[in-house]
DNA sequence: CCCTGCAGAAACGTATACGATTCACAAGGG
DNA sequence: CCCTTGTGAATCGTATACGTTTCTGCAGGG
């Protein structure tokens, strides 16, 4: 066992920075535009800013942060044609891990589905439905058995999710997504993988549509846009 | 104008090491497994570690480089297996923003595809195929006005490039995908979206299928896993 | 009254410094 | 001969320190 001595440094303190600032912003703890002070949250984690760059630096190519020369850091801005981007992104990438995983499916796979619909269906938490419908779309994409996929579909949603979530489950309400989901998950019982993804696309379309409409009502502005873009790549 | 004095420091010297760094992984100038020593980084670019931290873990947060606790980073290794899933992920992203792009172009998008096409085909250095492959794809997809997809899509391929380049072209060689180039181009033309994402669909499955053929021929192993995953996130 | 210009303070970006841990390799025992 | 064990070197991860740039608030002029 370790000496338990030197103080209970834990292997590394970007990490815990990193993980909590991206719970934070992906909450809304954080409001986009807000400045992230090195200083301020060195002190605030007990560490220097060295680890806390670091996290600043990943979050930045997470797409959450962005960072202005000389100017330091701010939680990203997600403009509303960002998240219509991303909801084509979300549509292609699971679309496509569902016409994967329909073939892979087994008995348990569907059994658990079904029970996170019905879970769902019970629920009257407005507040859980969202992660009820992320389980239920993790559970039907699971068995593509490609994770690199499934890891960039995870960070695609994170990327819409504070975006969205606070929105889009006030307006669609419970029925609409417990039909369309009833109606994918017959179509994977059945096999039918086309009939599948092909519900599944009208689904994430009509989800689209409701963050439009939304918008469109509570939103003064017409369309602005962002700050630059995620990744710091790309002269 | 500024004093010029202070020495010529460039606004952030982790942006320098970052990008070069880069692309020396893309490049395969620095092979998959090598060892990331910070020192050793920091003294070839005139800059501390601090930086060099920096620049790797957005590397790291880009799939590209891999840190192991206390040891240090190195170049992560792409194992074949993940190179498979990318090709699912790149159909996936391809085909949608095909479809977003057909119904946009307009007569100066075709002529610039048919250029690059032209080019290609002309072309005799092997060396440049792949990249005026990838021009050809993105003067395609490159209408959709997607740029959060298009950005996602050269992320993708560039996590690809350096494992398939060498490979693929050489087995492939150059009529093949001509061919298959040109099927796309003239449904595009014809303004027929579906017809297009089905052959750009089959021809990506081809490309994907020569990547396995040339696999099993010249690997030994069958299939062995690379390390951990890309984004350190997803406990 | 509003715009311009300048100290002082705050914050950024990086270099240096240092404890802690891991690696390399030789010495000793089975 | 091979495996274990211990010591020195190399490397990591982070704290501290410092020059430089940007922001803030106030004085002065149009």
């Amino acid at each position: 066992m370790k000496p338990a001595l030197a103080a209970e440094h834990a292997p590394v303190a970007s990490s815990a920075v990193h993980a909590t600032l991206r719970a934070e912003i992906l909450d809304g703890r954080l409001e986009g535009g807000a400045p992230l002070r090195q200083g301020e949250i060195a002190q605030r984690f007990g560490v220097s800013k060295i680890p806390v760059r670091e996290a600043l630096r990943q979050l930045e190519s997470e797409g959450l942060v962005a960072f202005r020369p000389r100017r330091g850091a701010i939680v990203r801005e997600i403009s509303d044609t960002e998240v219509l981007e991303l909801f084509d992104v979300r549509l292609a990438l699971e679309c496509r891990a569902l016409a994967l995983a329909v073939p892979q499916m087994i008995e348990q796979d569907l059994r658990l589905a079904r029970d996170i619909h019905a879970e769902y269906a019970a629920e009257t938490d407005r507040a859980r439905w969202s992660a009820l419908n992320l389980r239920f779309h993790h559970a039907l994409l699971e068995p593509c058995a490609n994770g690199t996929l499934l890891a960039l579909l995870a960070d695609v949603e994170e990327r819409m999710g504070a975006a969205i979530r606070l929105r889009v489950t006030r307006v669609s309400g419970l029925e609409r997504p417990l039909r369309e989901h009833s109606a994918i998950l017959d179509a994977c019982a059945a096999g039918d993988g086309v009939a599948a993804v092909e519900r599944l696309h009208a689904h994430i379309d009509t989800t689209r549509k409701e963050f439009v409409a939304h918008r469109r009502r509570s939103s003064t502005s017409p369309l602005e846009p962002g700050l630059p873009g995620p990744g710091g790549r790309r002269a």
